[in-house]
DNA sequence: CCCCCCCC
């Protein structure tokens, strides 16, 4: 059987480089020969396929197949020389700066034994030679091959360069970021910013100052650019992550290997004379391309393994200092990210990426290059080289909103990072207020520990207070002598004075039942907000605000880590639950234990 | 001129 080839189909898909405005869209179709197939060696994750194309007329080896098309290959439909429909393309730059076509979608037309062989005499096509006036020629197919999923960002700069950016004559001044070196100081970049630290300042033998830093990429590569001082001031805000600038009259020094993973032999720091000139995004760049990672694959990555995530942000712990094995205070935030896989994991940021980080909306956060731990299971961890993004704007992240605000946000969705956030130690062991008694918990001979999710009934704020023993380690209840002194019995003393201890009796409920419990000390301060001495003060001072803080304490919902134990008074056994600890609720567990007491309840 | 990849 003959098929026509589509001639061109392999000149536009690479063209198409120049538009990375575009993530994905439908090509024009083409109809290709699949001429070599080589599985390339990968250390991780699923295998890849690298097809030479040809369209009858040129061919070309850069054309990667995209892993959710593996299926062909497992089909044995894969064979040289089976033509194909290539149905969605999307450009990318690999690390090394080679550019390729990743096939998304396609579908074998004919196989290789119809086909027969090659068709034409197709010539190689050259990849490395895509001249300015073919960026200016993929602007004009940019706009024919305009698509919903039309991904750019439009920079409203208003600058002169605006308009020289558009002119193929002046775009030639433009040198590549590959082409740079110290011994050559007149030339211009342009490029996009793949990412931005924040200021640091450092203080060491050699003087103090500030700094931040930021990569950038074009076509031909990537550099690592540093400000200093003055160059902070001047630079921070201007530079934004993911938009594109003209950089000009910096300088280029030998970049120390140890200290970067950038493929350049250089990097830059900008002097007071530097400039920085936002400008169009409009072709000729790389996008930040992200390669995520499902959260449930991340069981099956290697530790270390450095890898793109994106989740919605179930919830986020509060900030806490920590100090560092080299004694450094540091900042740092464990987020609860969620996918559609219904697995969840925890990514920590740190420094000023974990203060200013605000999961109160829950937002989809995406981590670029975050460090895959094996603490806990599986964690995650931002790097200094991470870019995390909140709520970008990427189809994902509308996919994922989307799938979490639908249902996604009450999935009873298991973690890959075993938390102990509740209970210590061991593993919790969750109870509803009805299975504590059906189970019979407490009967035997030691005390049984359970946690609930419940709400406070009623507390009994009569006698909730006594009058202790002022010494240390004693919380004896001390007799009022009625002469100003206060006898502690078990001190054989005589005491001025006072201290305040709450011995609470609180009836909890869940969904099926309650229960009432004795919270001391600790965790009925924790429960009613205020310290047992306050509350002393309160209820001799001013009894309405006294009052206040158990209205105000009812129906409030917590975390209970209860011991319950058997406990025998005046021949009467009964089982004592005694609160261990009062944990906020945690949205994440919250959702999983409504869930189970819900099944619980239906069946 | 920095160069830190952290903690449970």
């Amino acid at each position: 059987m003959s098929v026509e080839l589509t001639k061109g189909a392999v000149e536009v898909s690479n063209i198409r480089h120049n538009c990375p405005g575009f993530l994905a869209y439908k090509i024009l179709f083409s109809l290709c020969v699949g001429q070599n197939i080589r599985q390339l060696s990968n250390s991780s994750g699923p295998s890849r396929f690298r097809l030479l194309m040809s369209d009858g007329q040129h061919s070309s080896p850069s054309f990667l197949l995209a892993t959710q098309m593996n299926h062909l290959n497992e089909e044995n439909l894969l064979q040289p020389n089976c033509v194909c429909v290539v149905k969605k393309t999307i450009n990318n730059t690999l690390a090394d700066g080679r550019r390729v076509v990743v096939v998304l979608d396609m579908e074998i037309l004919q196989s290789a034994a119809e086909t027969g062989g090659r068709i034409g005499n197709p010539t190689s096509y050259d990849t490395t030679g895509i001249s300015v006036f073919k960026m200016y020629i993929s602007r004009c197919f940019s706009a024919a091959l305009s698509s919903p999923r039309v991904h750019e960002k439009h920079f409203a700069a208003k600058s002169p360069m605006k308009a020289s950016n558009t002119s193929p004559s002046s775009l030639a001044k433009v040198m590549p970021i590959s082409s740079l070196n110290p011994y050559q100081s007149k030339w211009t970049i342009r490029a996009r910013v793949t990412n931005k630290s924040s200021v640091r300042t450092w203080s060491n033998s050699r003087g103090e100052g500030k700094l931040f830093s930021f990569e950038i990429v074009d076509e031909s590569g990537e550099i690592k650019i540093t400000a200093f001082n003055d160059e902070v001031d001047k630079f921070f805000s201007l530079v934004e992550q993911g938009k594109v600038y003209f950089i000009t009259k910096a300088t280029l020094k030998v970049a120390n290997r140890q200290y970067t993973t950038l493929k350049n032999d250089y990097e830059m720091t900008l002097q007071a004379h530097s400039s920085i000139v936002p400008c169009d995004d409009t072709g000729g760049i790389p996008a930040v391309l992200c390669d995520f990672v499902p959260i449930a694959e991340l069981e099956n990555r290697e530790k270390d393994s450095v890898v793109d995530v994106i989740g919605v942000c179930k919830s986020a712990e509060d900030v806490s200092r920590i100090t560092t094995k080299s004694s450094r205070e540091v900042s740092k935030r464990a987020l609860h990210l969620i996918d559609t896989t219904g697995k969840e994991v925890t990514a920590t940021l740190w420094g000023e990426e974990a203060e200013k980080f605000d999961g109160s909306q829950q937002p989809v956060v995406a981590i670029k290059g975050a460090r895959l731990s094996d603490f806990g299971g599986r964690s995650l961890s931002a790097l200094f080289s991470s870019t995390v993004m909140v709520n970008p704007d990427l189809p994902e992240a509308f996919s994922l909103r989307a799938w979490y605000d639908e249902g996604g946000y009450a999935i009873d969705s298991q973690s890959l990072t075993e938390t102990r956030s509740v209970g210590s130690g061991a593993k919790t062991n969750w109870k509803t207020l009805s299975d504590v008694k059906s189970e019979q918990l407490g009967q035997g001979e030691k005390a049984d520990y359970f946690t609930c999710l419940a709400s406070v009934l009623y507390i009994r704020k009569e006698n909730c207070l006594y009058q202790a023993c002022p010494s240390a380690d004693c919380n004896k209840k001390v007799v009022d002598q009625q002469n100003g002194l206060y006898r502690c019995e078990k001190c054989n003393r005589e005491f001025p004075n006072f201290k305040y201890r709450l011995l609470l009796s609180a009836n909890l409920a869940d969904f099926g039942d309650n229960q009432w419990v004795t919270c001391f000390q600790e965790t009925a301060e924790v429960l009613l907000g205020h310290s047992a001495e306050t509350l002393g003060q309160l209820r001799d001072t001013d009894k309405t605000a006294f009052d206040e803080v158990f209205q105000k304490t009812n129906f409030t919902t917590h975390i209970f880590r209860n011991r319950v134990k058997l406990e025998t008074y005046n021949d009467e056994s009964r089982v004592k639950v005694t609160v261990m600890e009062v944990l906020p609720v945690d949205h994440r567990e919250y959702s999983r234990r409504l869930l189970s007491n819900i099944r619980k309840l239906a069946s």
